[in-house]
DNA sequence: TTGAAAGCGCTAACAT
DNA sequence: ATGTTAGCGCTTTCAA
């Protein structure tokens, strides 16, 4: 077995520019009583042997790992990787997660967790005790999970709930959910529909009640009802088949559909041009995700992009700057866009 | 700031189990000479505390990182990643990866890395310093970079080398490329289709040979003509757009083209549709890749699918148990199989 | 402003 | 079969 002899150490760095190896670590480390030529000389030596500390005797010594977990529901996760149905929620968090960690020295590992109850505690404890990261993002629905929280929070780590406003210990963000079901039910108005649906989410998810609260209040705003107009799902395809039907067999004068989720959007279309109503003619439809694949139906859908990326990113920085800056306190609201595409339209005239 | 007194450590499952350090060292490591009852004392007290042995610690002293590092080509992802495309090679990577890292004990990382010239070896360098990986899987370009298979060899990293035969250090692993062609070849011949066009990749990519390898080695055995029947793309739709122009207006008698990629073959798609030429009835399509998308084109199309999850894992496994088991002295073909969907049909009869 | 000493949690090498 | 010692590469603490 050879020796591991292959990497430049903090020593030789040492040795080379004829300094101890401490002056070495607080150049690394940019920190102060170091004078600018003692810095210079010692950078030189870094930069001509090619020094890059090791993350683990880092985290030996001092008190950071230079590691961010991001942590996913393992069976959701699993699922939508084996379906390969274009789900690109892990892409977006590492687009935003490791950009920005490796901008500050860090790096970002994804964690699959199970939710479910009897493993969370062990699951977590392990990979927390293994990694010993400087910070975790938790999301839906471990951001609410109170065995995931308290863990860490006994633990001293430093966290993320993103889709989470519930009061407790960590950063708290949320991707502009009341405000995007807003905006989607006002430009319905503003197209002309009065009678506006959604197909929500399933109650576990905080984020369901704060879009049905958005699109409620776009409603109430102008005078709309919103009886019988909002049907649960649980963002799969096949329950928004199923709420779409129960919405159009209630109301017939039905002119516009927002939808929780993509595939449930997708399957509302689906259920549409069965009934033969022309997208967006006879009705129009809006969904929540806006992932790949809502481009490339037919129509291509108008859909909330939700900001995973810019989320991520912004929770990053919060967990590698909590010492420096003073702690987050409110949610932290990122706001999402509506992108519009052809299943969007006037209303119809006759209805 | 807070003591990082929060994990258990080796020294307190010791003293709880009252044996030495070296002893419960032993049980994690699932090494010989340890009596079966004092091993079940140790168990138990590990499993009583919750001990896991920290990663850093483990690295620190032993020889191994536990550490996987996959590369992939930054500007690329990163595009991907933007476009939101649905492009899910990386996640594919993820579902072999980790899972089979974490049969192990493993962690997978996932890093960009330029391809371009100057930077590579600094950049590689100072990742495999910084990280210490007991294994890296590289993915094209990279595979077959001689500053990144060189850096890895003088530093004794094993690594994979996805889509690369060509001789040298690191495990060879391919996707089944040349088989795949060849059969998708063959049954688009088996429709009755003579006049058989493929839009290959760019020549930088070993794989955009072997493609065209198969489909010519299909062609030769029933005796039909490769003769202005391969255009080259950059596996961008453009480029798609561009070669399936160039073939239709070479040869009017086209009735089947394969595309080294999704977008490509899509682009394909959008072209013959403008010619007025319906898919599969006028001529049939075969794609590359299989990524989310082109099971939401109209028609959906015939893809080969790669078979990333797999490959990865397999190269994973190899990398784990590099020291265990004899050296993978020849090339790893993962075969990949045809899904036909509904852009594929017998050749038009007049043709 | 700099340096020396101690130790982080674990394993390799060497006792016993 | 078990224990002891040394040391991995770095940062913390303390001394100069």
């Amino acid at each position: 077995m050879a020796r591991r002899r292959n990497s430049v150490t903090i020593r030789e760095v040492a040795e080379d520019a004829g300094v101890s190896l401490q002056t070495v670590s607080r150049v690394i480390n940019d920190e102060p009583n170091v004078r600018p030529q003692m810095r210079d000389r010692v950078q030189s030596s870094i930069d001509r042997l090619g020094y890059v500390p090791s993350l683990a005797a880092q985290r030996m010594s001092g008190s950071r790992s230079y590691l961010i977990l991001a942590i996913n529901d393992r069976e959701r996760t699993l699922a939508d990787w084996r379906e390969r149905s274009g789900t690109d929620w892990v892409d977006q968090m590492l687009l935003g997660g490791t950009l920005t960690c490796s901008k500050h020295g860090y790096r970002m590992i994804v964690e699959l967790v199970d939710t479910h109850a009897d493993h969370v505690e062990r699951e977590l404890s392990a990979t927390v005790s293994a990694l010993q990261p400087d910070g975790v993002i938790l999301t839906p629905p471990h951001s609410e999970n109170p065995q995931i929280t308290r863990l860490l929070a006994q633990r001293n780590i430093p966290f993320a709930r993103i889709g989470s406003t519930e009061d407790g210990p960590g950063i708290r963000l949320t991707m502009g959910d009341e405000g995007a079901a807003y905006a989607s039910t006002k430009r319905l108005i503003e197209l002309g529909h009065s009678k506006i649906a959604i197909i929500a989410g399933p109650d576990q998810y905080s984020l369901s009640g704060w879009r049905i609260e958005g699109w409620r209040r776009a409603l109430a705003e102008s005078g709309l009802s919103d009886e019988g107009l909002c049907e649960r799902g649980d963002f799969g395809y096949d329950s928004g088949t199923k709420a779409a039907r129960i919405l159009l067999d209630r109301h017939s004068d039905l002119t516009a559909i927002i939808g929780s989720s993509d595939k449930m959007t997708l399957a509302a279309l689906e259920v549409a041009r069965d009934r033969g109503l022309h997208v967006p003619r006879d009705i129009s439809l809006i969904s929540f995700d806006n992932t790949p694949i809502v481009r490339f139906s037919q129509p291509p859908l108008s859909a909330v992009d939700q900001p995973i990326a810019e989320t991520v990113s912004i929770a990053v920085e919060h967990l590698i700057n909590l010492d420096k800056s003073p702690p987050v306190r409110n949610v932290i609201d990122v706001p999402a866009q509506l992108v519009e595409r052809s299943s969007t339209g006037p209303a119809p005239a006759s209805k």
